[in-house]
DNA sequence: AATGAATGAGCTTTCATTCAT
DNA sequence: AATGAATGAAAGCTCATTCAT
């Protein structure tokens, strides 16, 4: 889908994302992302009454929505937990490249940047938990138990949230697409 | 050390430090951290002329060698590896219940919030590679070889990021709490 | 056209000439400027985007115009260059008795304060130009040939320059009013 | 006399003078001035009680006597009106270039700043009488009566700070190069 | 006589938001 | 439904000055 097809409120909330993975949500203006959105300055709260909270959280949704689709992907031609979690590795370190090494976690930078917002904190949690929950599923339906799914779900997401920090600080998505060695030795034995 | 008897600058550094674990660097207005400190505003940029920036590289530097300390506490009287990791993880754990769920990484809160500065990047990347490698070298002296101990220690710091993160978004330690688990398993079979 | 039937950014230009004139671009503080204008201070950056010296450009542009038009009435119904240039002086010594001494060449003001600023300058030169352009083109009208009327208007824009100096340090408009005698003399023998 | 041999109050003074030539009064800070004059923080209040303002005076009165030295040895072996008048313009306009185009008349730099101010009003309305009373002197010892010898001074000092204006506006010193042009004619028909 | 630390008022500017149309 | 003008609180920062030594 092409900028231009996109409505104001999903380019609003695709610029914000963009936005706040780089600098966190204080540390963006709404002006600026107006202007990326290409959008109106009076607009923002017509589709936004709650103004950069409200948009802030639409944009953790969204992303939340998108890494899932990720995982998915990931995991859809994958024939042993091992593959897919390389896959899913690869994907998010070429992403990261892609940003040129600036865009790390949505949901953490939305979070880490007012961890007191109860709102946002809920809202981080569940989504984290969405992601384990799928994680978990797609290694259970590969092959793995179902209590070892969700440890083996939780230990991938610590470690891809890790990660993400420690790419980000170093420039590099080397830490990302060195997980997979990390996982394989727990996660499988064949 | 009371907090009367710190100097301007420590009480400044040690307020800015709490400020930004909790909401960030954008998230955090220097009137409230001067407040905090019960410093008066014109001395900030006596003891930090660079303002803002200048107070969050200190702050990071601090809270950097602050965790040096904690690691060699933790490895002080370990003989395993295991016990090593076990004792840093429940104190780190501990530290963040203490702040009420809210503290997470202290450079991470600052390279977060602005990524593209490059200054503040290859700090964090500078202050990481000290905490990974006292890691290394305390696994190295219990007992690991010597790579063996560098792959060791990195994946313990990426796993202990992740579960900060995590263990903000729910508002509890215990993912903090549950990484020996996870970490015994790849660090010793004893 | 009274105070309040003006625009929002006409009583800023107006309130800052004002000031500029008096105690220069760096001498003046917005906020002097917003209370006399009665403009609230976020409506500034909407009217000029550059801040002070956006709003410092405006004005000096907004007193150029102004003298443009206090030289097309000088002339306009002079018969010689004499009664032009007394005319002239004339006008200008009251404006300055009006301001209480205080107030010299606007464009002045904030060149005097920023000769550094390469905008600033440019802007007071070419305004500068257009004053000695438009008296050279009245002149000529008059009676003077084309090249005399030249250098008959920079030597006026000259004088009127220098006389505004001495009329602030000396409190009195004399030294304007004086002018004309020593422009008549090479300015017509008739 | 090299700037290590001066006292810490001449250097005060010298470097208060070019920087106040440059943006005014308001337009300078006292830590640039310090920085430039190689002079510790707390000195300034020893050497000058009244602070900035007392600087300002010292500065302008320096000024204003160096003034009075370039005008007597532009006169001491001037033979007629028309060379001493030549001879002060060329050496003001090469001081004028030596300062890339950025120092005006320094009394004028700290009266512009501040006209409301009357110690600064009467203080440069003081030094201004002293140059023309000098000029005049000048005049009238190499030929001219005592009633025109204060005409042509008088008329000599507007049209210099006339020329100082314009040529900062044009950044170029030909304004004050072409001033004996303009005062010939008047002054001498030998 | 000389100094660097300390101070708080004030600086210009940006902010998220509201409102009239 | 959509918008650009308007707003004032708060931002980070600089200022001339004072003070203890």
């Amino acid at each position: 889908m092409s900028k231009t097809e996109m409505t104001s409120k999903e380019r609003l909330i695709a610029a914000a994302t963009e936005h706040f993975r780089k600098r966190g949500y204080h540390g963006v203006g709404l002006t600026e992302v107006l202007v990326s959105a290409g959008v109106p300055k009076g607009s923002l709260y017509h589709h936004f009454p709650g103004g950069k909270a409200d948009l802030a959280i639409a944009s953790a949704q969204s992303a939340g929505a998108a890494m899932l689709g990720i995982i998915d992907d990931a995991f859809r031609n994958a024939e042993t937990v091992r593959d897919g979690l390389a896959s899913l590795c690869f994907k998010i370190a070429k992403l990261f490249d892609i940003s040129e090494h600036r865009e790390g976690c949505p949901i953490s930078a939305i979070l880490n940047d007012d961890a007191e917002n109860t709102s946002f904190r809920e809202q981080a949690n569940a989504i984290f938990s969405e992601w384990i929950e799928s994680l978990a599923s797609h290694v259970a339906r590969v092959g793995e138990g179902k209590e070892n799914a969700n440890d083996i779900a939780e230990k991938t997401f610590v470690m891809l949230e890790g990660a993400w920090v420690l790419s980000r600080a170093r420039g590099s998505s080397d830490p990302i697409r060195s997980l997979p060695i990390w996982l394989h030795g727990d996660v499988s034995r064949d």
